[in-house]
DNA sequence: GTCTATATGTTGATAGAC
DNA sequence: GTCTATCAACATATAGAC
């Protein structure tokens, strides 16, 4: 008894199993999506009983929730961050290319896991853009609206709009990732090529995007 | 008995039934993905039995790839044809942007379903490039190397791969469905404006695309 | 906090009548 | 071909001991 006490002190017993578990739901969450994800697998992952699950978090729902607002946390700041500042168009487009591949091919399983989650559970979307965020979303979306129709204004790039570019822009640094089989099976390449496109990917997507914003 | 016979033939019974079902399946599997699809909802939707279910398709599985290879039959061979065809570059991406959009804006469930699928369900994949299309996917990336290389060498176009020029034609053209609650919220719009956005989209893609292929 | 055992509710699938 | 009734297999969630 007093052994156990000195092995996992009561202040922070839970806190490493919880945060264990966290990973573990993240890992089967995204590779499975929240429908095909089984909390025993969970439990499994996380080297606990099912029931210890429902103990830290009241219910999948909830468990779900948790993983989700954790994701969301570790990368909408950053976009919102690069894409606010007062750095100029193409050094964005050079920094938000980079970052997000770069974190893309650390985490493969996201953008499946986000595009499927946000269509099937408005829930989830609304409180993406709860507290804070939905402050910065807006600040981002009026700063690139203002950057974009004074670069316009002073003839520097051809006339677009600010929700289309930033839709161009996600959308070529997600894609891939989201449609990584089907690109894989066309082309007939397997992991490592896959890995060797999106290093390619790289360098010439920031090259490409600029060319379509000059007049 | 004679009766039921003139009134449902023999032939053709069931061939409505079927298809029925088929119609049902496509819609509750594009809405909730298969594995949160329930056979329930899409016999309610068929307005048959679900017994009936099992007796046209042994299994869930079974009705789900006969959805499957439905949609990619729909959607694949159009891809290939515009973009194998010996048009300029620039007509393809005219072509290209308009027809995908505008079947997308029809189908708007279509990009989340088939992204969430291919992503865990490797044997879709592979019935993807079965028969032959296989063989359709090879000459269309093909094709579009050797025209794209042709162009460099003319000096008429920067130099980009075929491939990531096609992940991002794709990407720009599949994503904002696919994203759709996502951009609808961060942009603070409905339904309406979003078909708005869609339709500036239709205009103002091509255009960047195109500028981001000239040298 | 963590476990074992169990309740409770779905869900895909089958049997068998018509 | 189509239906009603039912089964067997999970999956989430809870009860209660330690």
């Amino acid at each position: 008894m007093l052994l156990d006490r000195m092995v996992k002190p009561p202040g922070q017993a839970g806190a490493d199993t919880k945060a264990r578990i966290l990973d573990a739901a993240d890992a089967v969450f995204t590779r499975r999506g929240i429908d095909g994800a089984r909390m025993q697998e969970i439990a499994d992952r996380a080297r606990v009983n099912k029931a210890l699950l429902h103990y830290h978090f009241r219910s999948k729902d909830e468990l779900a929730r948790a993983v989700w607002l954790r994701i969301a946390a570790s990368l909408l700041p950053q976009i919102f961050e690069t894409m606010t500042s007062d750095a100029a168009l193409d050094g964005k487009i050079d920094q938000f290319v980079d970052a997000y591949l770069t974190r893309l091919q650390r985490h493969p399983y996201i953008p499946t896991y986000i595009l499927g989650e946000i269509a099937r559970r408005p829930e989830l979307v609304s409180a993406l853009f709860s507290s804070g965020r939905g402050a910065a979303a807006r600040r981002m979306v009026r700063k690139l609206r203002e950057q974009i129709a004074e670069e316009i204004g002073k003839g520097r790039i051809a006339p677009v709009t600010a929700e289309q570019f930033m839709a161009t822009l996600l959308g070529a640094c997600v894609f891939p990732f989201a449609a990584r089989p089907l690109i894989a099976a066309a082309l007939g390449i397997g992991p490592r090529a896959f890995g060797g496109f999106i290093e390619r990917r790289r360098k010439e997507l920031p090259a490409f995007l600029k060319r379509g914003l000059r007049p």
